[in-house]
RNA sequence: GGGGCUGUCGGCUAGCUUGGUCUAGGCUAUGAGACUUGGGCUCUCGUGACCUCGGUUCAAAUCCGGGCAGCCCCA
């Protein structure tokens, strides 16, 4: 039996990506645009699959899909002074219509608050009109200085969702927030990929927010990926934008506002985290196909075992299974084998003469590579115990995996040590003042992530940098 | 933001130091055919490349400069 291996992954995670990737098909890097890359078709339908879930997740909770231009004119973009000062100089700007320049120009929206805002204006009367809940899939551009690399950070950012809500109060807009928050956990809770959430230091935080959350995902690496945003903006672009509506009692109000976002690089967390030596392992839910399978030839039996394997075959797909029979002659069975392995397909069934024999098929798992035999009257019972099993295997593998990456310190020495080798997340505890943050951030030489959310137990400890006794606690990891 | 390295068939690479039989070699992939098929079969015959622009030179894959693209390290 083939061993779960992943030191290739642990050990050079970089080059493990890009050979997924291509060996995948999922995405080609090769276009000749830095930051740019082509969706291939097997790779297409895995973020179908995904941006499918994210609607789904939406829609059940209110939120409408709509399609905003890719285009804003600087007019706007300019209209709320942070959110400008922050994106101004990684604005993609289009100048010129065939030979003539433009009058005004146009940015590529590096998010569409700019876009949408102006709009709203002219859709929010009355408090009848909240809440009102938006959402969007499409491209965001962001002319990134950093190195870039194919899904982690691009230029074209392919797969922005992007959830645009507007209410009546300040409560409201809170209440938003948990469920936005809600919304996130169970969309990397489907994808089985674990996560921290934080709330982003005061000045880290989205460019004309009150404040930030941030869910990061632990890499194979130790670096930590910010997978996905929920941002408070309260007043500030309603403001900017002059977002009023008419109250109950005739008054008018600016409303109050909400985003979030998740991008393609949680199609990365989910490839990063579940992933081995072999190549991709899906969950089931996000894997275009769930079932492959896999003939061995034979002349005595072939007719056989082609009619058996087109019967089983169809009982699956009536039964809901995306699945798939191998059909290339040209390849030998393990060929098969590998190639599938490689693209993440949750369960190989192999149909060949023992199993005619016996009438039975037999069936491998992706994520262990365990080998049994089934029954083919058993095979619908036995195949959707094992596909609930292997999502919640893999999601319990993803959490005990970042558990031993989450690490709790109190001095700077020891987050600097734990820093540099890339060990993961690290807390310390820490005073919430802004100078001491970035003495933090320069000594550790990692990004603050943040303060924790998502914990409830009681902290006491001391700021590292002023020495006061302190309650809270801030996360630190190198970033990508 | 600063520094370093790299660019040759679709992929990985040999050749570059010392410019010239390079008509650019190999593995892989790929097309046709034969033979196989319970973990990447084998054989035959094909296909396919010097990133780009300029410079040096009798002569450039090879040396120099710009551009584009990619990778790594440091802040």
């Amino acid at each position: 039996m083939t061993k779960v291996k992943r030191e290739k992954l642990d050990k050079r995670f970089g080059e493990w990506f890009r050979q997924v990737l291509i060996d995948a098909e999922i995405l080609d890097y090769r276009y000749p645009i830095k930051g740019c890359g082509v969706w291939l078709p097997y790779g297409f339908k895995i973020r179908k699959l995904v941006t499918n879930l994210l609607r789904n997740l939406h829609d059940v909770r209110g939120h409408d899909e709509v399609q905003f231009p890719i285009m804003v004119t600087e007019t706007n973009l300019r209209k709320e002074a942070t959110h400008i000062k922050d994106f101004e100089n990684e604005v993609f700007w289009i100048t010129h219509g065939g030979l003539k320049p433009l009058e005004i120009r146009y940015a590529l929206r590096p998010t569409s608050e700019t876009a949408i805002f102006p709009m709203l204006k002219l859709w929010i009367r009355s408090h009848a009109d909240l809440p009102k809940k938006l959402y969007q899939i499409g491209s965001v551009f962001r002319c990134e200085t950093k190195t870039t690399r194919p899904i982690i950070r691009v230029r074209e950012v392919t797969t922005f969702k992007e959830a645009h809500t507007c209410h009546a109060t300040a409560k409201d807009a809170e209440n938003q927030i948990k469920e936005a928050t809600q919304i996130y956990k169970d969309f990397f809770n489907a994808c089985g990929v674990p996560y921290a959430i934080s709330r982003r230091p005061d000045w880290d935080k989205f460019p004309g927010a009150l404040y930030s959350l941030s869910f990061d995902v632990i890499m194979p690496d130790g670096r930590t990926l910010q997978s996905g945003t929920v941002h408070n903006l309260g007043q500030n672009f309603s403001k900017a934008f002059d977002i009023q509506y008419e109250t109950l009692e005739g008054n008018h109000e600016y409303i109050w506002q909400t985003c979030y976002g998740i991008s393609e690089r949680g199609i990365g967390a989910l490839i990063s985290v579940h992933g081995d030596d072999n190549g991709l392992v899906l969950m089931p839910e996000l894997s275009p196909i769930q079932v492959i399978i896999v003939i061995i030839p034979h002349k005595k039996y072939l007719q056989q075992i082609i009619k058996v394997s087109r019967t089983v075959a169809d009982m699956l797909s009536d039964l809901d299974f995306r699945v798939k029979i191998d059909q290339r002659e040209d390849l030998t069975p393990g060929a098969k084998f590998f190639y599938w392995e490689t693209h993440g397909v949750p369960i190989r069934i192999e149909i060949g003469p023992m199993d005619i024999q016996k009438k039975q098929v037999t069936i491998v798992r992706r994520d262990t590579f365990k080998r049994e035999t089934c029954k083919i009257s058993d095979l619908p019972s036995r195949l959707h115990k094992l596909v609930d099993h292997m999502s919640t295997e893999l999601r319990k593998k993803g959490w005990k995996w970042m558990g031993k990456r989450m690490y709790r310190v109190n001095s700077l020495e020891k987050a600097n040590e734990l820093l540099k080798r890339r060990a993961g997340i690290v807390e310390l505890p820490w005073c919430g003042e802004y100078d001491c943050g970035h003495e933090i951030e320069e000594r550790v030489n990692a990004s603050l992530l943040g303060t924790p959310v998502d914990i409830n137990e009681k902290i006491k400890g001391k700021c590292p940098i002023c020495g006061k006794t302190v309650s809270g606690l801030v996360r630190m990891a190198v970033a990508y």
